[in-house]
DNA sequence: AATGAATGAGACTTCATTCAT
DNA sequence: TATGAATGAAGTCTCATTCAT
């Protein structure tokens, strides 16, 4: 049951990403906001206590839906390789679908002086743990080498796949997913293959 | 012969670079870039059409020293194995010791209504075609494996690279380089390998 | 019924008239503007684009009175003739009410880079037709000789009439106005008069 | 025999007078000016103390040339009425030779706040006194009304003239010179001619 | 729950002028 | 005689936020 309220924070939500993405946070005006959202200025300060806090509710707003789609990857996979590849997969897709997103979360993600930094840092370490725990449980049993630390992998492997898209979906957008994904799946299977049986 | 205006810029690319590594482009104000640099306001715009300019031209005055590095780390390698691996050493001590571009780099590249956009990809593109050459030649000489795409791979190594290499400025500043890079040659000397032999 | 922008747009227009009047349109600033109209800086540029744009409107917004006092010469003058003095009459009155309009109207109207200009030139074309119409008339009823133009004529008892005005709001302000109009009467009845019967 | 100081002061002086024509005094920068002239910056403050003073020395400049046309247009007519048609033919061709200067006289004229406003109204004194003594002269001899005050017709056919003139450059410039002379003298010569005589 | 006019600190930029060469 | 880099006061404009309605 979507409250008026509801309704209205998703509007101003969508806006602020659209335009977010493009231009980044400095870059996006309050008053850009409420145009692209059909509401008045007063609106953001009614909901929310500025700009930053918008922002700082609408990465928690889609952190759900992210994490749902991450654990169904994981839950339907036999073994840490396939789980690996649905990982990639389930991020490529999520990306795709939340471009707009994907790229905030890249552009802003350094920005240490951000007061939504911490939810971004935190949302990273979410997705970056389930690659973490893959790799783990593929070391613990055998099919990968042993010799890699894993929270390092981790989160190399999650920048592999994140600038990969972002370079697919600014430069050559017409590629199929498939392509891509198979293009980091030998990339990715190889680089945490324990010795000669990639 | 280094003139009294070359001087003068010198001194202001310093200054905007490293407050901008530290607060960001937009977060840096003019007031504070020529205080640092010891210059009056009106000489930003004597040199420069406005602050976006002055990064721009910052910019290209770096590329010079970037380009040397990697032609150097190429030209002493003896096989695209070895080449790989200068090249991902000499990004991540580039990425340190220009901390403030590298996060530029990331933060500016999918952001494409800036002015000095064009600027940054080309940069990208000069890293990525090292990447690509010698990933060409392994690929060639049989050393790596066949099936990967080189120009897509070089992306997703530079990029890979790149995020790791922020992660451990921003997050454990303190691990030593050597073994920020032993891990990505880990990863990425195993990806590109061909079969059986990494 | 006024609202609350609308008075504030108005107390903006009056400091800027009377400030322009004093200083000129370049020499008066946005910082006196508000101060004198009592509103903050931000106002200025929350109603309008800029400075421009406020003269702009400002322009717009005088037009009306303007005309109504040329309609309402003209109205109540029973034949060309008169209707010529009542309109340099109701030119010099209004100059004399209006006079930073009147300079501005004169050291504008020939520059044609400023956003304005159209909008001066359209004011010039407006009261210029009524001189024009008065001419014209005048000729059809014969009381006017048929050799001269009446849009050139029209244009130039304009433009003597604001430089007289002008002239006399300078150099010599004391003067009363019934002299002015009727030293202007006896040149301007006589240009236009048919021979003979002036 | 121009020295080399004259070539670089006569350059400057054209470079200003074009750019204030068609921008205005406070509409044109030095760096315009020198830029057009082709000399550097400093020159203007070698030869002059300012932007200011420049366009004193400009409008000095000028004036002999002026001067000496009106001073030949007077010694060549036989009587009052053809001097005031002379002079107004004078003045329409000074004004097309001198588009640039014109313009500035007008839209400068006003402008009380200017440093060398006493010397364009010493220009514009020097100028109306022709006119001035031709109409006293035919006031005397009979051929004008008496009625008129004769500064004051001066001044207003002057203004008449140079709105004329300017109306005609810049809307209708295919006009040939001799049309608005022609309609001129007829709004003029009859505007002071003495009852009946025209 | 929502509005939108108003704010004002602070940002960017302009430009006449200075001065060492 | 001329240059052009450098200056800094003064200006225009932006924009997150407040507040009366």
């Amino acid at each position: 049951m979507a409250t008026r309220s509801d309704t209205t924070k998703t509007r101003m939500y969508e806006a602020a990403l659209a335009l977010i993405a493009e231009k980044g946070f400095s870059g996006t005006t309050v008053d850009e906001i409420v145009e692209r959202a059909g509401v008045a200025k007063g609106t953001v300060y009614y909901h929310f206590t500025g700009k930053a806090e918008l922002v700082e509710a609408l990465i928690a707003d889609r952190l759900a839906p992210l994490e749902a789609r991450f654990r169904e990857a994981v839950a339907t996979a036999p073994d840490p390789r396939t789980t690996l590849e649905a990982l990639v997969r389930a991020e490529l897709e999520w990306i795709r679908d939340n471009r707009a997103f994907s790229k905030m979360l890249v552009t802003e993600l350094w920005r240490e002086e951000r007061v939504w930094h911490d939810t971004l840092v935190a949302l990273r370490r979410t997705i970056i743990e389930y690659f973490e725990r893959a790799i783990r449980d593929g070391i613990a049993e055998g099919v990968f080498r042993s010799d890699i630390d894993a929270p390092f992998a981790a989160s190399a492997l999650f920048g592999m796949t994140v600038t990969s898209a972002l370079d697919w979906l600014v430069f050559s957008p017409t590629t199929p997913i498939e392509s891509v994904a198979e293009q980091i799946r030998r990339l990715t299977s190889m680089a945490v293959a324990s010795d000669g049986k990639a």
